[in-house]
DNA sequence: TTGGGTAAAACCTCG
DNA sequence: TTTTACCCAA
């Protein structure tokens, strides 16, 4: 066996056919704790090993930076171990602190270097730095590299403008959070305003098509992105010009993209593009020296929201793949094997996700001991679930010296349930993180600080310009700044930047704010001028001091202001760092790292603390014990989703990624009572409780869960199908988990869920030799076998 | 122009 | 309960 290839024998079949997998598609379907990652990256070490592919030609996309951080070191490791052995003819961990260095120095020059690994996001991005001003947009709008990234709280204050200002619309009508998520729908779907406005022909949709127009005209005059942007622009990019696309097609001639799940069309479109370079996928078929590699499974989809679209994955061998039958197939792998779970947690999972209909048929298979039981947990209200489990993790703290903070996670569906599990957590001087909530990014401090270095490198982001113009106080109110706008627009929508600079326009605008307004501009084009010369550190530092925004601070005094002033400390720190890991150490792309960075990015393994997070956020990560809380109807699922049956089979793959994370242990709770904006509301069981295996579950309710659970819900279905509609044909909407039927197509089954409440019922019914289905009663013929 | 006050809205998930 | 938006006095 060659150095080369003994790594590969840590592998299982299914994953080691995976990993070597070289030129054309595949697709590998890949269960909780089946071994994705390791997947991706032996496969990515093979590739340049065995292979000789060069680092330059491989292109891997993750779902989170941290994850693509991570894979980059699982690689480098790779690397170190193959070439300690090629080069010393030693394992790593013998060589001398010396060689270590000068090997690991070399491997990330030739090798871990020119890998591009990142998000869709990240990618773009860099992608548009080399290439944007390539782009001609229909409207002849440009965009040069030094382009801002909007946030959603920017893009939404865009949309809240051109609707009350430039529409004079109602904000109630169209309320412009409602009319943004439009908007980033239709951009993630590749829609044009045209497209968009063909699709909604209503007064509605004419409306939203109309402010979509407008937006975009609105990023092209700040000289700005959104998060949407950023993917749909090299698609369009791609799709308008052929030597732009070549370069890139013929750069990354192997593909990776791990939870394709998780795609939305535009990616796709990218993927697609990048692969085929833009010729029809149907003629596409050459496979020499190229790959596309995709690795998901479709019952973690849990992205739908912001237009994932698990279909994609599902379409993948006919799209890129050889059409054949799964037993057939070579351009597809299962991983099933789950190294991560106990039986007991997995058969849970099984019996769970088995309630829905749109799936790829796959179970996960069990390596480890049965394990513990799984516990449910029924608490009075939201504190005295808290108290439980902290209760529960003390006493497992106490019990299981091995068991560190950091092996505990407490997963729920919502960031407001954290609240709870704080307070208590900080009675018992339990160390603990939240990850998600408020971004360190999202801060106030850090986002003037941040405004202030847009503005430096792109003057045109009138945006960030407006947002600390007057921070700290230099006299330049509302009103000054109103004159100064109107002025910028009625010269044609020019830059506020270019106003500003000329300084006999200000004095006749702004009269006694004028100075501050010279103040400000004097003081950026200070820094303008040094932006080629010095590094982005240096501008902070230089700039914290000159605007005066640290000084404000200071003489504010209070401890927010303390607060404040550490984060900002730590703003410089954090760009420190990122000019000493980073290849590309301009400060567009540090303000663009820092426009992408996520909460998760920032998670501290090392800290030794309890992780409080959402389910979404957890999806990928793995803990010894989870805590799965809040399991009641209208919080988990969410009320939102109740009325839809598509909805609601997304939030059983939440809660199925939800107890997929635990290793050993795994806690499910609710609350009978919950506070909701401050007032005390009841709250009914889960319909995923009853959905639940009993006899893999102890719980405080007694013996016989299931049917203690599913009662008071019946109640509540009974009161709410009532209550829809009094008087006549109430017994219509009378269902009951149970129930036997008859269904004039189907014939024979039995009710196994129901979705919705009052006239909005949908049954999904059992049918023997069918499958399951999901049933309006109103518009079918249903008949009831008592 | 600024700062303080009160009233109304917000809590679904995210890069 | 907490956060944000708007109004008015100084």
């Amino acid at each position: 066996m060659t150095a080369s290839t003994d790594f590969l024998a840590q592998l299982n079949p299914s994953q080691r056919h995976a990993v070597e997998h070289f030129c054309g598609p595949l697709l590998v379907v890949a269960g909780a704790g089946s071994g994705k990652t390791r997947a991706l990256t032996y496969r990515i070490a093979n590739l340049v090993l065995t292979h000789r592919v060069d680092p330059e030609n491989i292109l891997a996309v993750t779902f989170t930076n941290k994850a693509a951080r991570e894979m980059k070191e699982r690689i480098d490791v790779l690397f170190a171990e193959q070439e300690a052995q090629a080069n010393y003819g030693k394992p790593l961990s013998a060589l001398s602190a010396r060689d270590l260095t000068q090997l690991k120095s070399k491997i990330y020059k030739t090798l871990t270097k020119h890998l591009w690994i990142g998000t869709f996001h990240a990618l773009c991005a860099r992608i548009l730095r080399f290439d944007i001003e390539k782009y001609q947009h229909p409207n002849g709008y440009r965009w040069t590299r030094s382009f801002s990234i909007f946030d959603e709280s920017d893009a939404q204050s865009l949309v809240k403008a051109i609707v009350t200002q430039a529409l004079n619309l109602d904000d109630k009508k169209f309320n412009p959070r409602s009319v943004r998520y439009a908007i980033s729908n239709a951009k993630n779907q590749n829609l044009t305003p045209d497209d968009f406005e063909r699709e909604q022909p209503n007064y509605r949709g004419r409306v939203i098509a109309d402010v979509y127009r407008r937006y975009q005209q609105s990023l092209a005059e700040n000289n700005a992105l959104d998060f949407d942007d950023l993917i749909l622009v090299p698609v369009h990019l791609f799709q308008q010009n052929e030597q732009v696309l070549g370069y890139w097609h013929k750069r990354f001639r192997h593909i990776l993209v791990d939870e394709y799940q998780d795609t939305n069309r535009t990616q796709y479109d990218l993927i697609r593009l990048l692969v085929t370079n833009g010729e029809a996928i149907d003629r596409f078929n050459d496979w020499q020296h190229r790959s596309v590699f995709v690795v998901g499974d479709a019952d973690q989809s849990i992205y739908s929201f912001r237009a994932a679209d698990f279909t994609i994955l599902m379409n993948f061998q006919d799209d890129f793949g050889d059409r054949l039958p799964d037993d057939d197939t070579r351009t597809m792998v299962k991983l099933e094997e789950n190294y991560r779970s106990t039986a007991n947690i997995l058969e849970v999972a099984n019996h769970l996700i088995e309630n829905n209909t749109e799936r790829i048929d796959k179970v996960l298979r069990a390596t480890r001991g049965e394990g513990e039981s799984i516990f449910c947990y029924r608490a009075d209200d939201e504190t005295a679930e808290a108290d439980f489990i902290v209760a529960q993790i003390r006493n497992l703290e106490f019990q299981h010296p091995e068991l560190r903070w950091s092996d505990f996670a407490i997963l729920y569906r919502t960031n407001a349930q954290s609240r709870a599990f704080e307070e208590v957590l900080t009675r018992y001087s339990i160390p603990y993180q939240v990850v998600g909530g408020l971004r360190f990014y999202d801060r106030r401090e850090i986002k003037d600080v941040l405004a202030y270095l847009r503005v430096i490198a792109n003057p045109a982001d009138s945006v960030s310009l407006k947002r600390v113009i007057n921070v700290p106080k230099r006299g330049v109110g509302k009103s000054t700044l109103e004159k100064l706008e109107n002025a910028a627009q009625t010269l044609g929508g020019v830059p506020l930047w270019e106003i500003l600079t000329d300084e006999t326009s200000v004095k006749t605008l702004a009269g006694r704010s004028a100075k501050g307004v010279i103040a400000f501009t004097q003081l950026i084009k200070t820094y303008r001028d040094r932006l080629d010369s010095a590094k982005g550190s240096e501008i902070l530092q230089d700039l914290l001091d000159a605007s005066g925004y640290v000084e404000a601070l200071k003489t504010e005094g209070t401890d927010e202001a303390y607060e404040r002033l550490g984060n900002v400390q730590e703003l410089y720190n954090a760009i420190l760092q990122f000019e000493e890991e980073n290849e590309e150490t301009s400060l567009l792309a540090f303000l663009a790292n820092a426009s992408l960075a996520s909460d998760l990015d920032s998670v501290d393994e090392s800290g030794n603390m309890v992780s409080l997070m959402t389910l979404h956020s957890s999806k990928g990560l793995e803990f010894p014990v989870v805590f799965l809380v809040g399991l009641e109807q209208g919080l988990f699922p969410n009320f939102r989703s109740l009325e839809d049956p598509a909805a609601t089979e997304e939030e059983r793959r939440l809660c199925y990624v939800g107890i997929t994370r635990a290793k050993e242990r795994l806690f499910i709770s609710y609350a009978r009572e919950r506070r909701l904006y401050g007032s005390r509301e009841p709250a009914s069981p889960s319909l995923f409780l009853a959905e639940l295996p009993t006899d893999h579950i102890t719980t405080n309710v007694g013996l016989g869960l299931p049917q203690r659970m599913t009662t008071p819900m019946r109640e509540t279905r009974r009161k709410q199908a009532a209550a829809a509609k009094p008087g006549s044909g109430a017994h219509e909407f009378d269902w009951n988990v149970g129930d036997q039927v008859v269904h004039n197509a189907f014939g024979s089954g039995e009710v196994t869920h129901i979705f919705g409440a009052g006239n909005k019922i949908c049954l999904a019914i059992k049918f023997p030799g069918l499958g399951r289905k999901i049933i309006d009663p109103k518009l079918s013929t249903l008949q009831r076998l008592e």
